[in-house]
RNA sequence: GGUACCAUGGCGGAGUGGUGACGCUCUGGAUUGCAAAUCCAGCUACCCCGGUUCGAUUCCGGGUGGUACCUCCA
């Protein structure tokens, strides 16, 4: 194992870049706090689980596909969802049910895999219980008016993680309103609450339900152990929720740390008609969902403009950024179907991929360059050739065999990273079908041409003009034409 | 008020103490009946002011500007 590649991760925790170490290789844990499912993931969600996945990816490719442990839980009891069951009559199982499923399906259309461990919160709350029930038999949480709370004066490294501390906490107090009144310090944080619309569970210190942040906890543990690798999420949830996490867990097990890498994706910003851009947020009104736009666009497409940006930038998010990414996507289409051909020629290739790009700190813009500079590495083999009189199709074996090998590891290496996923034909067409209308433009052309050739000017400008208004007809329905050499053409969704 | 992050071309976005990746767009050319696609060529950038240095976009200080978190939120 002594060429282990090394991964390097920005720690938010220490605030630097630091060299990872897995507390043991063959078993590599990682967090990544899930949806509350209630509604339907917006695109932001979905940067912070494409984010967690690149890691998974990379962590895979490192130690070994069995040997990463990725935990990715499902919040289905919250206050919200009791509000979602009330209003709509609906169960609360029919609700979580069906959105955690589309979360999971959305997910896999933009190239997330699936994590190894989906806890749900209602299959945990015995370990949450336990751990509440550890925390105050050791004096760190107390129970008032109903509610169990954490006590957050007990835990010397109360805001570490988001560089709070308690004074500067204290400084927001709106004393007298709702839970401060029940709290000794105002940054308490509940870890139970009463029963709510009979959604509740007995547990010694009254029937009730979990807070937020516990679930968490007890989910990593029952499925990761005490202590973790890596933790992941939004930097929106630095705090309160991580460092609460932190709090938790390390108080309830005993540890000084509960992950050892803590890693935050920024922000995703909507872009506005003036330029500017404004976070997206359900009051301002400007939320994507996943969903929707995978009726318009496909799921590379979203996962490419959602890495355009390093993960720790904000990402302004436009419909320009996924124009952009559906035309790179294009192109790297044409080098993949490239591939076929050559590789049809007898071509072979077993290059090792890497994604060495990835570990310094998960520099993902830089490996897509790196694909780009590989396509263009390409170009230069099939100028050369042009330039001696040679066309690619009579290219020797031995430029198809480097050919291959370039187009090889560039496929491989994009592939790793989730993309070039699908056939090129299968991306041309978008699964529609205009052979026909193709054909007859072909033979009038065709006709254009003879007609040309007969010196019969008046038929070759009608036979044009009708192959132009059969372009022009498929190009209003998104199919645009493309014309082929020997007067065969192909077509593909624009 | 407290905390943190950021500032690169028309747009997105890497990187570096010493000719500034890459993608998209745009311009010119080849090709085409005209297009499309493809290929070739090209234009355009490191917020401001100091300091360190032979030399800073890169390091340090200040300024300005932008953003986020401190409350549910990826």
């Amino acid at each position: 194992m002594n060429d282990t590649p090394t991964l390097t991760l920005y720690n938010s925790l220490t605030r630097q870049k630091e060299t990872f170490t897995p507390q043991d290789p063959s078993r590599v844990t990682m967090y990544n706090c899930g949806p509350t499912v209630y509604s339907y993931a917006h695109i932001g969600n979905a940067r912070a689980a494409v984010v967690a996945d690149v890691l998974f990816r990379v962590l895979r490719h490192i130690y070994g596909q069995e040997a990463v442990v990725y935990a990715r839980n499902i919040t289905d009891v919250d206050d919200r969802i009791i509000q979602s069951a009330k209003e709509t009559g609906k169960p609360i199982s029919e609700i979580t049910e069906k959105y955690a499923k589309i979360y999971n399906d959305d997910l896999a259309a933009i190239g997330c895999l699936p994590p190894t461990y989906q806890p749900k919160a209602t299959e945990h709350i015995s370990h949450m219980i336990e751990m509440i029930s550890k925390l105050m038999e050791d004096g760190f949480a107390y129970a008032s008016d109903d509610h169990v709370f954490f006590d957050v004066s007990t835990y010397d490294d109360y805001g570490k993680l988001s560089g709070n501390t308690l004074d500067a906490l204290r400084g927001g107090d709106r004393v007298g309103e709702g839970e401060v009144a029940r709290k000794k310090n105002s940054a308490d944080f509940v870890l139970w609450k009463p029963e709510l619309d009979g959604v509740g569970w007995d547990a010694p210190f009254g029937r009730g339900r979990p807070g937020w942040h516990i679930e968490c906890s007890a989910m990593a543990k029952a499925t990761l152990g005490e202590v973790i690798d890596i933790h992941c999420g939004g930097v929106d949830l630095k705090f309160p929720h991580h460092e609460n996490e932190i709090a938790q867990s390390c108080c309830a097990n005993g540890h000084e740390k509960f992950a050892n890498y803590w890693v935050h994706n920024e922000f995703l910003n909507m872009a506005k008609a003036d330029g500017s851009s404004e976070k997206m947020s359900k009051s301002l009104g400007n939320v994507t969902l996943v969903h929707d736009l995978l009726k318009e666009w496909d799921g590379e497409v979203i996962r490419l403009a959602l890495l355009k940006a390093h993960y720790r930038s904000e990402l302004n998010w436009s419909e320009d950024l996924l124009k952009e990414s559906k035309a790179q996507l294009d192109g790297w289409y044409r080098k993949k179907a490239d591939y076929f051909r050559v590789k049809s020629l007898g071509a072979g290739s077993n290059v090792p991929t890497y994604l060495d790009e990835l570990l310094d700190e998960l520099n993902i813009p830089l490996l897509l360059a790196g694909l780009d500079n590989v396509s263009e590495y390409i170009e230069t083999l099939y100028t050369a050739n042009s330039e001696g009189g040679i066309s690619n199709e009579q290219m020797s074996e031995n430029e198809d065999w480097n050919i291959f090998v370039d187009l090889d590891f560039m496929i491989k290496r994009a592939n790793l990273l989730g993309f070039l996923q699908k056939d090129p034909e299968v991306w041309r067409k978008g699964g529609l079908d205009y052979d026909v209308l193709v054909e007859e433009y072909d033979s009038v052309r065709a006709q254009a041409i003879a007609a040309k050739e007969a010196g019969d000017k008046a038929k070759m400008g009608e036979m044009f003009k009708r192959s132009d208004e059969i372009r022009d007809q498929v190009a209003a329905e998104g199919i645009v034409i493309e014309s082929g050499p020997d007067g065969k053409s192909t077509w593909r969704k624009a």
